[in-house]
DNA sequence: CTATGTAAACAAC
DNA sequence: GTTGTTTACATAG
């Protein structure tokens, strides 16, 4: 309920303020230092409340029709998707009618597809209908007439009613008087008794005027005439298909059934309706497969008794009578819309059958696993396109025991028809090593699942699948060795009468962004799971390449770590062999590294341990030196911003773009990320003991300019260095903490077809921006850019829903890493836009989390006289006691940041792994490494 | 408790 | 209506 309605209950206002509530307190409260102070910032609202007591009573009534207004909505629409999904209850029939027949509805409103339905007398709802369902229905109808303030349509929810009650009237055995009461006479007592004369004579005044005026008596008659109409001229239209369709297969194209002469047959003659069927020789070819052997898919299908049968079929039969039409499935056993099963079905006829007869499936084949059939048969009649192959990857399920239901339902297996998608990866390497004429073997870049469920009892359960690692393996870890694949069980649970089914797939990151040529699909309808998707490319975006490098040295890679975070997947170090000394542990990583080699041996990467090879052996020169290549699956063009390396006397030069090449697909839009090394030249003025080494960057290459290397004196605090750094954490994959190691599945994370979708779209918003303005020139964007990018590159973003443009705006206001820069518009100084540009240490760095409500608290709940130690804050950059606004978190002055005392007693907490600046990225935690003083050349 | 998401009030435009 | 700021609260771990 809102609060505002609540609080009218209440007896108060509109929301008041929760006294127990914590205060405004217009001191604590959090700004960022761009902002003007005073300007935006609020002050705590002590107006009288708005409303006059006069009013009140008028908004009230207005916010409880609102809200009742608002739940009659969503009833429809609920009504509506509950009829399009097939479990349509009578009570969303009734709606659902109603609105087809609604002259005046809303047609604004209908921001959703109309519901085909074919079923038009809200009477035919309740055919058939048991008194207990009846009596539900009755309940679901009052609650609609308390709803409806439409006159007309409250009027049709009162005929429901009526109709409702005489149903249930006549399903009640004669009472012992053996009097059959007129339902319909006792509700005009109803209506009629309690009424005065004055209201009798007010009615009777209005019925005149009804009968005089022009308006149809019955206002639904004209329109449901209409719609029946069409409706039965399709039927029959179909019908006199069908039968021409028999006639041929039977007898050939001679008409043997007089025209018309089934109307006469009376609905319980059926014996007669069986002797009117036109003789015909049986011929074994009429019947190829004499069905002795039960598919496996009936053997679960209820019997029934050949006279049950007969008599269902008169009943049936009686019903088409007196409706006039043929009415759908619905409403009560048969969940699915047979006009979604009809339309498929029948485009699976259309394909093969000669026109005329696409109908003839659709009438005699109603049956839902008869249409999910024909789905299957269209599935593998599609075959599979040049980059596919079937995948039948099937893994014997580890079942505990036997399902529950294992004794009411014979339990199956589910058919299934799946695809692997197959594909060249056009990496650094297999550029080097293959050509198109001689391709490198071709790796697996996603999967299409198709399973299907035709007889799944509980029809509205969508199946739900979860992803099994082995052998206490995590998401984003790697067991796998150098240049293999890690594999994982997708195990697919629907649920009786199916058992589970399971299949091995390779272990990367999903690309679960809908983008259209990602192909990224989860859906559970007409009784096929369809699972879609492929794997995140693999873009290669550092390649360092480090000729003439002592083999001996430590290489550290310097760049954002928290893009690194967002890097994911499959994180690793394609190495050379001879580089042995690429220092994991300052990178930060805890994805275990593997090695590419450039020879056809694998060599796995040891660690920074790992002894050099000699360059000897190597044997090919295409990679003479030292080479590492990062890959990973974000297009982030910083991802790395260079290397330093330690204990080697070294001279920095630019790098040589040539040697970097990748960005994974083979166009060459790489930036140059990295520095080589001239040995030959020794200069001492960057020698690596040198406290912090800084050095201008190129002009054309932008990365480079906040490239640092230094020294850090406070790293060797073991704390510091392992978990308060943010970058010496990274999570391979931005997965959900929920644990999924462990050998079974208890623990795997189950997914529904549909919150896969959430489950992709848990990267805090926070990063996105930061990666939304990092992939924008001058890293600098306005709200609706940003917006737009959430739109075409999140899940986030495709919602329809406003929250998420709220909660953008928030992380906005929130963050310091983002700032708020107003701009003239070029041509017209009036006009000003306002945008959004990263921190320059953001742009390092990578950003944090967005609320920070904790800073506050602590801040002010610091014992007064010792002195605080400054709050440590992922989205605090250092700031110094003497600062003039050090009591807000948020402020921190940019000059100054350069020089910040890092060895002061408390300096480092202040960073969190943050605000990295140009201090001390790395440290050489594993000293020196030479071999022997020269590299051998 | 932390990190994050979400809703919403409110101001300013 | 949009944009920006802030508060409050929810939720998962």
């Amino acid at each position: 309920m809102d609060p505002g309605r609540k609080a009218m209950i209440a007896g108060r206002g509109p929301p008041a303020r929760d006294i127990t509530a914590p205060r405004h307190d217009p001191n604590s409260r959090i700004s960022k230092p761009t902002r003007p102070s005073g300007s935006g910032s609020r002050t705590p609202d002590f107006r009288p409340p708005k409303n006059a007591p006069t009013l009140e009573d008028e908004q009230s009534r207005q916010w409880v029709s609102q809200e009742d207004n608002f739940v009659l909505k969503q009833a429809k629409k609920k009504a509506d998707i509950r009829v399009r999904e097939g479990r349509a209850k009578p009570i969303d029939w009734l709606a659902v009618i109603l609105r087809i027949i609604d002259p005046d509805r809303d047609l604004l409103d209908d921001d959703e597809e109309e519901v085909q339905v074919d079923v038009v007398d809200p009477e035919g709802v309740f055919e058939g209908l048991s008194d207990v369902q009846l009596a539900e229905l009755e309940i679901d109808i009052n609650s609609y007439v308390a709803l409806e303030t439409k006159k007309r349509n409250h009027d049709y929810w009162k005929t429901m009613q009526i109709i409702c009650t005489d149903r249930r009237q006549k399903l009640k055995p004669l009472g012992p008087e053996g009097r059959a009461v007129s339902s319909v006479a006792s509700d005009v007592d109803k209506l009629l008794g309690p009424k005065t004369y004055e209201q009798l004579e007010a009615l009777e005044k209005q019925i005149r005027a009804k009968l005089r005026s022009n308006e149809p008596i019955d206002v639904y008659q004209s329109v449901l005439d209409s719609r029946l109409d069409t409706l039965r001229k399709q039927q029959e239209e179909d019908a006199s298909g069908v039968r021409a369709k028999l006639q041929e297969m039977l007898t050939g194209p001679t008409s043997v059934v007089e025209e018309g002469s089934e109307n006469q047959v009376e609905a319980q003659n059926v014996s007669q309706l069986v002797r009117r069927q036109p003789n015909f020789q049986y011929s074994s070819t009429h019947d190829p497969e004499p069905l002795l052997k039960l598919h496996n898919e009936d053997k679960a299908v209820e019997v029934v008794d050949e006279s049950v049968f007969l008599q269902k079929i008169v009943a049936e039969r009686r019903r088409v009578l007196k409706l006039g039409y043929i009415p759908s499935r619905q409403p009560t056993t048969e969940k699915l819309s047979s006009s979604s099963t009809m339309r498929a079905s029948g485009a699976v006829a259309s394909s093969s059958a000669p026109p005329g007869t696409q109908r003839f499936s659709t009438i005699v084949n109603e049956d839902f696993s008869q249409a999910t059939k024909a789905l299957y048969e269209r599935e593998v009649a599609r075959g599979v396109n040049e980059d596919e192959e079937i995948f039948t990857g099937e893994e014997s399920v580890t079942t505990t025991a036997k399902p529950q239901w294992a004794d009411k339902y014979r339990p199956r297996k589910p058919r299934y028809f799946n695809r692997v998608q197959m594909g060249y990866e056009w990496n650094k390497y297999n550029q080097t090593h293959y050509d198109h004429d001689n391709p490198p073997p071709k790796v697996v870049q996603g999967y299409k699942f198709n399973i299907f469920y035709p007889d799944l009892i509980d029809k509205s359960k969508a199946p739900t699948f979860k992803i099994i690692r082995e052998h206490g393996r995590k998401r984003g870890e790697s067991f796998a060795p150098a240049g293999e694949e890690d594999t994982c069980l997708i195990r697919f649970i629907a649920g009786p009468p199916y058992e589970d089914i399971a299949f091995r797939i390779v272990d990367k990151e999903w690309d679960y962004s809908a983008k259209r040529d990602r192909g990224f699909r989860s859906s559970f309808d007409k009784g096929i799971l369809q699972l879609h998707f492929q794997y995140k490319k693999a873009f290669t975006r550092a390649v360092c390449c480090t000729n003439f490098l002592h083999p001996c040295a430590t290489v550290n890679f310097i760049g954002s770590f928290d893009t690194l975070h967002q890097a994911q997947a499959d994180q690793h170090f394609m190495i050379n062999p001879t580089a042995a000394n690429i220092s994991r542990n300052n990178f930060g990583l805890t994805t275990p590294m593997s090695a590419m080699p450039q020879s056809s041996t694998p060599t796995a990467w040891n660690g920074p341990n790992q002894t050099p090879l000699n360059f000897d052996d190597q044997t090919t020169s295409d990679y003479y030196g030292y080479s590492a290549n990062i890959t990973s699956n974000e297009q982030v063009n910083n991802f790395l911003r260079g290397m330093s390396f330690s204990d080697v006397p070294r001279t920095w030069t630019p790098y040589d773009p040539r040697m970097l090449v990748d960005n994974g697909i083979g166009a060459g839009s790489f930036e140059p990320s990295a520095y080589m090394i001239d040995p030959n030249k020794n200069d001492m003025q960057t020698s690596v003991d040198g406290p912090d080494l800084q050095f201008d960057a190129p002009e054309n290459s932008r990365g480079f300019s906040r490239l640092s290397i230094s020294r850090s004196p406070k790293m060797e605090c073991d704390a510091l260095a392992s978990d308060t750094l943010a970058f010496s954490k990274p999570a391979p994959f931005r997965l959900p903490s929920t644990d999924d190691s462990d050998d079974g599945d208890r623990s795997s994370r189950e997914m529904t077809a549909m919150d896969i979708d959430d489950h992709c779209a848990d990267e805090p918003y926070a990063k996105l921006i930061y990666r939304a303005l990092m992939s924008a020139p001058n890293h600098s964007m306005v709200l609706q850019e940003i917006y737009q990018w959430f739109r075409e590159n999140t899940v986030k973003g495709s919602s329809d829903t406003k929250g998420w443009m709220n909660s953008i705006r928030h992380n906005l206001s929130m963050n310091a890493a983002f700032k708020k820069t107003e701009r003239k518009i070029a041509g017209d100084e009036s006009k000003k836009s306002t945008e959004w540009v990263l921190e320059e240490f953001a742009i390092k760095d990578g950003v944090q989390s967005t609320t920070r409500h904790d800073i506050l608290r602590s801040q002010f709940s610091q014992p007064q006289g010792q002195i605080a130690q400054r709050q440590s804050s992922p989205l605090t950059p250092p700031s110094h006691e003497s600062m003039p606004s050090s009591s807000n978190p948020y402020f921190f002055p940019k000059v100054e940041q350069l020089e910040l005392p890092y060895g002061g007693p408390c300096g480092l907490e202040d960073v969190q792994g943050v605000y990295i600046d140009d201090s001390p990225l790395f440290t050489d935690n594993h000293g020196a490494q030479f071999c022997d003083g020269l590299p051998r050349f």
